[in-house]
DNA sequence: TTGTAGGCGTTATCAA
DNA sequence: TTGATAACGCCTACAA
């Protein structure tokens, strides 16, 4: 049979009511067939699910939703996912929801707290039963639509003493502080950071503020911390590294708010024969794959991203089904030292 | 007013009805409002419009999926989330579907035919009007629900004459097979293979093809290729790249199926103090952001991810419409000459 | 254990 | 231009 072939089949994709013909039983016995089995005779269990199957049964999800009033649908929301660390985040969420037999509705804010909040309506309205979100900051607005329609919802990919909403994440201000310590402890004094802009991305601005108090905490003027801002890409760091490279005040030490920016800095790095780490260290956050390809190998934080996810996953299925539930996890973000981060030039 | 405030709002959304009575109209013309504003008078309109915000009313999907047979939802089935040219690709795919107020359902088949039909059956009941699909190798069964169901769909990330389903990409036969002339031209002899499991991976299989035809084109015996299949990961590349420059016939090109096994190679041979390309040339294939980050450069092939996952989406939309279309569109796939590839040593 | 029937929130057809 | 009203396909008391 060929896979074009056009015979007059159904055009429309058969009901509940031609499976409860078909076996001839009511369409309430077909239902709980599929959600309740252990309610129906084995004989008639077996009657309706050959019917299923010889029809290629399967529920009409709007008609489901709208009976049941839940959809088993979850909504992500992530800045972007032409990111490795969300795509992977994501990757394991989805994996752990599909466990559950929950599907998942992904959209992207572009960074855009507006944006965020219209794709949270849109994902609502779409019968999302909870929502995945990234980071504490968002508008008024957003939290006040999902109190009101009780959406359960986390917050990913941070964790903050200092917010009670349930979240999943690691600190960013301290996992960036431990990592500046031990910069600062190399000698470096003169310190360059390349941070993604820091309004609505609540993530670097902690890791921002965690420098600073590094720096403070070593009795270092924080106000002496260059600082260049720039959306995430490996271009923008290589660009933001050559201007700092270039300026007035040559830092031996730069700071980059992910490895993204990082990879950036150390490409060029490599193209103007900036010695790494002999003239200048470079140190990034995230530990994707890159960090372990560049040459030297890139100091970072390590964040445990597929974990996250997972349990992000089922941190919300149980808000959902309504357990008590430990709803803040913080979880571990390790240094990981490597190559390009050594003491200061003397 | 506080965020977690809990004042006693209604627990439950507003429904049309509700805005109806609100703007003292009926049902139908509160829908016509929405759906047909022309088809109102513009008092009318305006009393609405206004009962609408004052509601905060939005259209609960299940119902309007129900009425109205279509959700406005495209679905789309990757591999994985977690490798970069999926996840940029669907970024692009979801940009272009959103200007066109349609949203993405996002499942990922972890490179498993079986599990993706389950996918294909999931995200139909949830009422997909159209998907978008990797690579021409699926069950049979796939194709037969596809047809059956008439669900537009489009087959990405590879182009092929042979077959005459509505798809975009490129030829990855052809371009493995340019890549492959111009490291024949520079005298390699001895040639190994890393690709990615070939069984349901049509894109994997006709690069090894393009391969084999270019030794074959060039008098070379096909059967002289080392083949090593492993997963697409770093590691993998990796491990496979030690183990064939440990053998007993050490080659003195390379090719890897895909940037991210290229990605371990050159790491490792990095790791041996094996010389790239003075010992061995190492190639990748699709230009993620690593080729350009490892040193020396990745030679590979450029793959338009962007402009394939917003070709998909136009194509989508296109079929779902009926529009009538040019609905198989080949993408060029261009040589990225970098410094990993050079002549064979003598 | 099974069947009947009402309702979920929209859309769309028909009259008015 | 408007308003009743009948689908849409499923779930779930409630009855039998």
């Amino acid at each position: 049979m060929s896979e074009h072939d056009q015979t007059n089949r159904p055009r429309t994709s058969p009901t509940l009511n031609d499976v409860a013909k078909l076996a001839k039983v009511s369409t309430a016995t077909v239902s709980r067939c599929l959600n309740n089995p252990s309610q129906v005779s084995k004989a008639k269990r077996e009657r309706v699910m050959n019917a299923v199957r010889e029809l290629g049964y399967a529920p009409n999800f709007g008609a489901q939703a709208l009976a049941a009033k839940r959809t088993n649908t979850f909504g992500a929301i992530i800045p972007t996912m032409d990111n490795a660390i969300f795509a992977r985040g994501l990757q394991a969420f989805q994996e752990e929801l599909g466990r559950h037999g929950v599907t998942l509705l992904v959209a992207s804010s572009s960074y855009s707290p507006e944006l965020e909040e219209e794709q949270i309506r849109a994902l609502v309205a779409r019968g999302a039963d909870a929502l995945l979100l990234i980071g504490h900051d968002r508008t008024a607005d957003s939290y006040a639509f999902l109190e009101q329609r009780r959406i359960p919802y986390v917050v990913a990919w941070t964790f903050n003493e200092a917010q009670s909403r349930p979240s999943i994440g690691f600190d960013n201000h301290k996992a960036m502080k431990r990592l500046m310590d031990h910069v600062l402890r190399l000698g470096h004094r003169d310190i360059a950071l390349i941070t993604a802009p820091r309004v609505g991305n609540d993530r670097a601005r902690e890791r921002f503020e965690g420098v600073q108090a590094a720096m403070q905490a070593q009795g270092l003027d924080p106000a002496s911390l260059q600082i260049v801002e720039t959306p995430y890409s490996i271009q923008n760091g290589a660009m933001a590294f050559e201007g700092l490279m270039s300026g007035p005040a040559r830092p031996t030490a730069v700071i980059c708010g992910n490895d993204v920016l990082a990879a950036g800095a150390m490409t060029m790095a490599q193209k103007l024969g900036i010695d790494v780490p002999g003239e200048v260290s470079i140190t990034g956050f995230d530990d994707i794959e890159v960090a372990e390809i560049v040459s030297p190998g890139l100091t970072t934080v390590h964040v445990p991203h597929r974990n996250m996810g997972r349990g992000a996953a089922r941190l919300l299925i149980e808000l959902r089904n309504g357990e008590v539930t430990q709803s803040r996890v913080e979880l571990q973000a390790d240094l990981k030292l490597r190559g390009s981060l050594g003491a200061a030039p003397s």
